[in-house]
DNA sequence: AATGAATGAGGCTTCATTCAT
DNA sequence: AATGAATGAAGCCTCATTCAT
């Protein structure tokens, strides 16, 4: 279920950017009840052919969709906690909060629609395999802060909690009030709660 | 949008009956993308003309499970809020929390499919509005906790972020990993995360 | 394909009546395209079952209709025709055709769906008949008038070309242009070109 | 409500004109209630899918016919007018007339279906143009002949009563008894009743 | 006589996908 | 490589009609 070809030859690579960015604009300006093969390619300017020749059926086009964001994501969250000199503690939290709703923020528009229009497996796997990804780097970062071992369960769980939570209320507050994510209040609650999970012992 | 008929007679009480069970078992067992109005008929043993005379269209059949089960969501929560007598403490958190994993374990799978895989925003809408009311409640407990006014935005930001926190927790975890639901540990730190937010006054 | 009953007492009357009624309303006010038998039952405050016990099928609800509507026009035609008492003239054309105008204007409406939007053989044919009769009846006259038999081709030809030039230049104006039905100019021509086919003798 | 794509390759050429064709087949065959568009792909031996690459619903079918046929007729009959060198006169007019009922003869069973079973606002429209075109031709006709003013009531009148009669009863002729339009009996009452309209100045 | 729930054939249309050119 | 015509399974829904109550 992957692209049949990959394009080597630039011409090839122009089709395929086409497609996508085709794939995007229907999404984002007619919604995903008109993402047909056929209009993805009229509006690439490109035959239904050739759209066939480089994703094996509709679903790939938005599972790509989805992995070049996904891996977005992952690049600039991963690059945060590289780059990061100082302890694990409020300063740290409260960066990689604010880099992750601007990451939200950039693709905002195609953020919604993925999270909220793609029921496809295929599709829910990618998200899935970033949100373990995200798990396992907090897990890590938990276990060193609260020197507990990375695989126990309350790191896990943890881990879980903070990831899901972080996630799920930036997914929420993008659809709900997307002006939410500007305001220091609602950083600095998100920020509250990471810190209070982070340096409860699990014993509280 | 709304059924086209009320049953009068029992024996359309019965045909409606079981045509929202086909939904839900196929909703089940085989997913929203084989949710066909003759499936549906046909499963529930009933002409596809029968199920046209109740419901209006395929969107109604899902919207009405969901209206359902956003009722007794509703109901059992704020049962429980009403036969609280004591403070609004811990206990009263956990009482809560625990109410709440409860009304979706009852009816697991199907309040997966329902967040997960309904799009329709005419069924997001009835999703939203219990939404709406949790998140109204919270913030009315709050405001009294906290004596801060209950329309001020900290304390809508609270809300909003408990309400949202807990419930996509619970979300996640039943679909990722259901057992979760039952641990302690996960419960123990849903409650704090709770407390933690509920008594802090904003300014720390 | 007529009434399986003959309704006989009176309340039946009022059902059959109120589906005429029910029929009528909804061709004029709706269309034919929601000319549907439930649609009609329900508006005539009638069940369904009662309606198939009138009606045989939906056909003879507008072949009734017609029947009815035909059955005026032949009333008030050869009402004309027997009380004229004079000779055969102009004043006799024009009365004959003022009547005729008059009418369809009493029914302008329901005339009008019944000659554009009907096609059901068997209402065309309780049309075709009320047409020939006219014929016949034309044919009679002409033949008095111009004293050749009846059967002749050329009284039959003239009797087709003068009943059906009346009849389907009313119903045209009907549709395209109503005020000309009014108008003296139009009137006058009629009359004259009636006059003009009765009085050359065919030679011409 | 036109043709979704007009086709570039000569093989789909081939595939409109077997829609066509079959649509003109079923209608004179089998009647407009068998006219659906899944028993028309099956009789073009073409695939449901073909027919709507052509054709944006059903309507647009019969909709194609009536034009090419108003088509055919309007050249027809506007070629006889600039190709007369004479004057207008009885030689004129029948002249019309016969090319006219020639028309209608060339596609008799076609003509009479589009004139009889054709409800659509849409086909209407299309033959009501053709109609209000054979008008203002006669009422310019006319207008010369009688040395008065085109747009005059007493000329579209006229015109009116001309275009109308000459075009109702070669269709009822057509129905009823298509043997009269080969007759001179009939042509010959016909071509009187037009001369007779021409040539009066109105205050006969 | 009346009711209205139930029926189901069949209509229109879409759209992912294939394949000959 | 590209094209675009062709495919056809399958979906949604209507509505004339029947029949148990």
């Amino acid at each position: 279920m992957k692209s049949r070809k990959t394009p080597k030859q630039s011409r090839s690579k122009v089709t395929v950017e086409a497609i996508l960015q085709a794939t995007t604009h229907i999404l984002l300006k007619e919604g995903i009840q008109a993402l047909t093969t056929n209009h993805v390619a009229d509006r690439a300017g490109v035959s239904i052919g050739s759209l066939y020749q480089y994703f094996p059926n509709k679903e790939s086009l938005v599972a790509e969709l989805i992995e070049q964001h996904v891996q977005k994501e992952i690049n600039s969250m991963t690059a945060v906690i590289e780059e990061w000199q100082g302890a694990i503690n409020e300063d740290f939290f409260r960066k990689f909060i604010q880099v992750f709703i601007q990451v939200h923020l950039d693709e905002i528009e195609l953020t919604q629609l993925l999270h909220l229009q793609v029921n496809s497996l295929e599709c829910r796997d990618v998200l899935r395999k970033a949100s373990l990804l995200f798990q396992q780097i907090t897990a890590s970062i938990l276990a060193k802060s609260l020197n507990l071992n990375e695989k126990s369960r309350l790191i896990q769980t943890k881990a879980f909690i903070v990831t899901n939570t972080v996630d799920s209320l930036v997914q929420t507050a993008l659809v709900e009030d997307a002006s939410m994510l500007s305001e220091a209040i609602f950083i600095d609650e998100l920020v509250q709660l990471v810190c209070h999970i982070f340096n409860q012992s699990g014993e509280a």
